[in-house]
DNA sequence: CCAGCTTTGTCCTTTGAGTGGAGAAAGTTC
DNA sequence: GAACTTTCTCCACTCAAAGGACAAAGCTGG
């Protein structure tokens, strides 16, 4: 397969973004925005169009004399998405602009290893293969759950995900597809997508708390992941709340996941249904078998007591540990993501509660705290979102 | 007064920084590290000298040929430093490469207002120029204790500066110096000094933690100091370590700074004098009347248990806070500064303890927890560091 | 439908910055 | 002191970018 096409240089690249984000424009209207003289500007676009990233789509409407040009990016242009949770696969193909115009999903433990997961990521994307989306992969964006070497492309000591430590996730993909690959935190990834399609479009610097089965924190700098000095920037789950909480997988006490993780709310629910606590839970109990954060949403939605306490209660913890995190960090904007973002108004009006009342006046006094808009696709949108940065960049 | 120079490219600019960090260099040696042509650097080291920034000052040893002419930065250059402090005032003269040749200091309270305290730190920098320091100021970089809109160059809603909010300290001292003002907040600067003379010098991300009258945290990202969305970020003295713990001025309960900020520490330290409890600072309490953070440190050193138990303590809040932001932010190095840093290795334990087990480990595997070398020179030095990126960057 | 104006696209000349080679100057080594 | 090395300066050459001229395309109003 001929190595796909990168821009040349720096205003080709910033063509191509702008391309991406505002859409397609006339080349007039390219002149207005980008500081290059006319002559430079036809001379960048012409090389696109010559490297196949970038095409005609006809006339635009007249602004008082000769038509102007519209170009686009090629619509045969594809990106693919692995959103590789604990116990799900997300893959989506994206065209040129992010937009998803497939996406497939199955259940898949995570614990099942790197060659065994990744083999079954594979054989989706040949689903989509099989309905034609996908004239030609321009790389490929991964996200995995756990801390990542972005520099190595690889997971490293990721606690719940045992036989990817150190497995060249990013090379052997690569290998196997002929793109150009970017591996990364699925929780960076929803990030990125909440930055390109979310609320976060015009947010320099913002969070975006995952609460899923574990609890996780992506941060935007200027615009762009942070990921410290290791990778592992974000890890919120084991902050702690008190001293003397319940104990937490990590050894430590009193940890946010102790209090309100996935595990922590089903375990917490099951013990109200069983204790009697909560009959609409004893009875969803009665029903499943086990208990899950979906079953409190139900449960506090039916107007459930128990349910709404331990809401409320989980709530109350997260916004603990994020009023702290945003004095320190002062965003433009929180989003709350994940499953548990399914339990909507009332978690959100206990983390406001908290945060506005704890953190320091200046860093709440224009902050949004919001739920993520995006559910499944953030994921995916951010993975697109990653490589494509990466690709439509000066090599 | 002629407006000072300033480099006209970015290539003079990356020039001006490196002979500022790296000192003189030979124009062979120079061109060794910058990627241009000889005939191109000599052209812009000429015109660095026609500016009067750079100037030649002999010749390097042969490397077995002719032997290269050395530049430097002009002798003539100066960076002019306030660091305004709750209690006091620093000022001090650097040259080109922020070396300081200047320093004085004195006593005043940051509540007689904007108007007052600095016309006292412009009387202390009349007496540096009277011992002829200062044939001109090339840019001067101001600290004041609290949050700063960087944009605007003011203090915005100060809690402890009552006279400041918003009063345009950027612009007033510019006006009277007739040279590039910007203003920070003293916690950034500091953070500033051990990046550019400190422990940091390597090091990209990191935090700086100053614990004296309040407790703050300068946040440095890719070598920049990061602001926030409102330049609050790093105001970490009130998240919240318990919930029942003493009432902080800000009116919640529990925050660190009512733990242990300055104020904190002499006030248990007091309690402890008076309960009995503590002989030595029972002795020290009758000595000076009040006591202090430097007496609590005295006591410590000379084995007071009680002495030690509070600074253990403190250390233990700190080291709690400290640990979810490690985890959070993922930084390569956490610098403990400000008065109590005095306090030494008894503090520094126990917060590593702390941090160590509880933060993520990732983030910890190779975290360096040190104490500032600088001490009361880091703020200044990174007043002068701030405005010399500002004029020694292309305009 | 046509003349005159505006906008857009293309070509071509001009400009200017940067490169790299030649050669002189200055040192070292043997 | 001869031969080689390094550094510096000068200069011719290359190449990218700007911007003007002109052609093409479209609108407006008579």
């Amino acid at each position: 397969m001929r190595m796909s096409a990168r821009p040349q240089n720096v205003h080709q690249a910033r063509l191509l973004r702008l391309l991406r984000d505002e859409g397609p424009r006339s080349r007039a209207e390219l002149g207005d925005v980008v500081r290059l003289s006319r002559s430079k500007l036809a001379v960048e676009l012409d090389r696109l169009v010559e490297l196949g990233l970038v095409e005609g789509a006809g006339l635009a409407a007249s602004r008082g004399g000769r038509r102007s040009g519209i170009v686009r990016l090629s619509p045969s242009l594809r990106f693919v998405a692995f959103d590789i949770g604990a116990t799900s696969i997300d893959v989506a193909v994206t065209d040129g602009a992010l937009e998803v115009l497939g996406h497939v999903s199955e259940q898949c433990d995570v614990r099942q290893g790197a060659t065994v997961v990744l083999e079954r990521a594979l054989d989706l994307l040949g689903k989509l293969r099989d309905e034609g989306l996908i004239p030609q992969v321009h790389g490929t964006g991964i996200g995995v759950p756990g801390p990542v070497s972005f520099r190595d492309g690889m997971p490293v000591v990721p606690p719940i995900m045992p036989g990817w430590d150190r497995f060249p996730v990013r090379d052997a993909i690569g290998q196997e597809l002929g793109c150009p690959v970017l591996v990364d935190n699925d929780v960076n990834l929803m990030a990125l997508g909440e930055l390109h399609a979310g609320l976060a479009r015009s947010v320099d610097d913002f969070l975006l708390v995952k609460i899923g089965t574990g609890i996780g924190c992506g941060i935007v700098v200027d615009g762009a992941i942070y990921r410290g000095v290791s990778g592992s920037a974000g890890d919120i789950g084991h902050i702690r709340v008190d001293d003397d909480g319940p104990i937490c997988a990590c050894g430590n006490a009193g940890c946010l996941e102790a209090y309100f993780g996935g595990a922590a709310l089903a375990r917490d629910a099951e013990a109200a249904a069983r204790s009697g606590a909560s009959p609409a839970l004893a009875a969803l109990l009665e029903t499943h078998g086990r208990l899950s954060a979906e079953h409190v949403g139900e449960a506090a939605a039916a107007g459930d007591p128990t349910a709404v306490r331990l809401v409320r209660e989980g709530g109350r913890h997260v916004g603990q540990v994020l009023a702290g995190l945003v004095s320190f960090f002062n965003p433009g904007l929180v989003i709350i993501a994940g499953g548990v973002a399914g339990l909507g108004h009332t978690l959100l009006a206990e983390i406001r509660g908290v945060v506005y009342r704890r953190s320091a006046p200046l860093a709440t006094g224009n902050l949004p705290i919001v739920l993520s808009e995006l559910a499944g696709a953030a994921g995916v949108v951010g993975g697109a979102r990653l490589i494509s940065d990466h690709v439509f960049s000066a090599s």
